[in-house]
DNA sequence: TGAGTAAATCGTAGTCATTCCGAATTGGAA
DNA sequence: TTCCAATTCGGAATGACTACGATTTACTCA
């Protein structure tokens, strides 16, 4: 998902376009990695200084939930970035060093469905964590 | 895993046989589900009234260090069950109502392994959540 | 079996991510 | 342009977790 289609979900959801928003959105964009709400406070400390941190947490959170980010918890802390729309459903390697993932297209949940029947399935997370090549050849 | 081989690793890695320790392993050996740091406190308050969250806190990362223990992170909290050892690698089916757990044997990662060939593999994550058939039928 | 010692525990204070809240500001509709 | 609900700000509160000095205790070895 890119800037432009992001505010237009947002739009479209009701929410009003302002200049916090804007500049977490961008920033997610450019990064394309996880990133924690710290994070982006860091980042935007120059352009934005006096953005508070309820606003990054508040809009984090709802841009989460209109499915504008994805989000996992890492090291005990939330972490997002830009939804992926390349393909419908997926998972990521995520590299402990910078962040940057990598989608991975296999999935085991039509397996675990036929291994517990009768059980109620809501949701699952799978994830890969390692170096990526990048990284590797920098340590 | 029973008490019994929790305490026999917990001698032989060099640590000591304390009321508190034997208190938490058999309270893990009894549920046999996914309990964070409070809920140990909670269900020892009557028989260990003055254990301090610090021993709490300690004993299960130890426990879980030296592979007593599984743990994993739920909802921003680190939760903790007695290890498994029916088979060797596995993953969980976790009820988000009552925390069972289901043991599941599938696993992607030699699939994983061959899509990334030049990325550094740690570790990785594989967690289903939903509702248990009990809680399905009592709900 | 009874010191001696390092490990473990206690109690409490500190840290860090996150949430809450009232007051002030602002985007966008009318 | 005006107005109001949505948004933001600033700071305080929460809750999980960690740190730490003082005290107690499990185990070793004489």
């Amino acid at each position: 998902m890119n800037f432009d289609i992001a505010i237009e979900r947002l739009k479209s959801e009701g929410f009003k376009r302002t200049p916090s928003r804007e500049a977490i959105l961008r920033l997610l964009e450019r990064e394309d990695r996880y990133l924690s709400a710290g994070d982006v406070r860091k980042a935007l400390a120059d352009e934005h200084p006096k953005m508070s941190q309820d606003t990054v947490y508040r809009n984090l959170s709802s841009f989460s939930e209109m499915k504008i980010l994805e989000e996992t918890e890492l090291g005990g802390e939330r972490k997002f970035r830009m939804h992926c729309n390349r393909h419908g459903h997926h998972h990521h390697f995520i590299c402990m060093e910078c962040g940057r993932t990598e989608e991975l297209d296999v999935c085991p949940m039509e397996q675990v469905s036929r291994e517990l029947p009768s059980f109620v399935i809501d949701d699952h997370k799978f994830e890969v964590y390692g170096q990526c090549p990048d990284c590797r050849t920098a340590g």
